[in-house]
DNA sequence: CGTGAAACCCCGTAGAT
DNA sequence: ATCTACGGGGTTTCACG
């Protein structure tokens, strides 16, 4: 998959605003529409591009707190009916499967700490094959991009 | 900030597919384009939404690698300088100062694994405060979701 | 890969209910 | 808060270079 100056112009704007006309990318890039309708269509039969999305605010919602937790897994415990459990959390927005200290990695959002405890203590420890895991909130976030095109 | 079943509509579809037509919406929920456009542009000032983006597929540009980072500092080191440093690395997609066993925590995007290696060896370790760091690499992505409307 | 034209559809606003 | 109506503009396809 080759991109050239001109998708990456059309890929950056649409990362910005998803919502653009594709006739006013034209105008920026000094190419016709119809042109640009055309590489959109390729880019999006590439796979390159996922998926637009509206991003919601959670704060706005109430959501204020994002944490990180690490969980340990007993030797016994069957993935899939895990993941199957944590999926049905509403406040997990990700969750990975790792290598490293920890079996898997969610990400939640809370409306509050008090909130995140709750959470951990009545939907995640319960969990059958969690063994034990550890919390990190956040209490700021710096950066929040896409990989740079 | 109060919405209802109208609202959690429109945020819906938009969620799934940010350029889909107002009057595709429109006909969806059962109501005019006027109404669907007033309703948008009171989310939009209520600051519900965020953005409009295009979701970039890191794998079809070979993106393989997954990584959370955790970082201790020095108790000398000077947070905004670190950010700065950490700002300039662009596989670095987010990064959130926290509470619990680490001081920052980033999530890196690599080519493979070896790119991840050389980008932890070059670029983290030799920042200045950076005491030491722990590395989680995700094997697969389980759940990848905003919070729910 | 690019164009412009044509047909169709959508957006944003105005004014009434 | 909703509607219809309208004018300006956007999207998509097409034949062609």
């Amino acid at each position: 998959m080759k991109i050239d100056g001109i998708d990456k112009k059309i890929i950056r704007s649409l990362i910005k605003d998803a919502r653009i006309p594709i006739l006013s990318i034209a105008r920026d890039v000094g190419i016709s529409g119809a042109a640009i309708h055309q590489r959109l269509r390729k880019l999006e039969k590439s796979e390159l591009i996922d998926s637009y999305q509206m991003k919601i605010n959670p704060k706005a919602l109430g959501y204020t707190t994002v944490a990180f937790v690490g969980v340990f897994l007993e030797t016994t415990a069957v993935l899939s009916s895990i993941i199957k459990r944590i999926k049905e959390i509403k406040e997990v927005v990700e969750c990975h499967y790792t290598s490293g200290n920890f079996t898997i990695f969610i990400k939640v959002l809370c409306k509050d700490n008090e909130d995140l405890m709750l959470l951990l203590d009545t939907k995640i420890k319960i969990i059958n094959g969690v063994s034990k895991f550890e919390t990190f909130i956040s209490l700021n976030q710096q950066i929040d991009r896409q990989i740079h095109i």
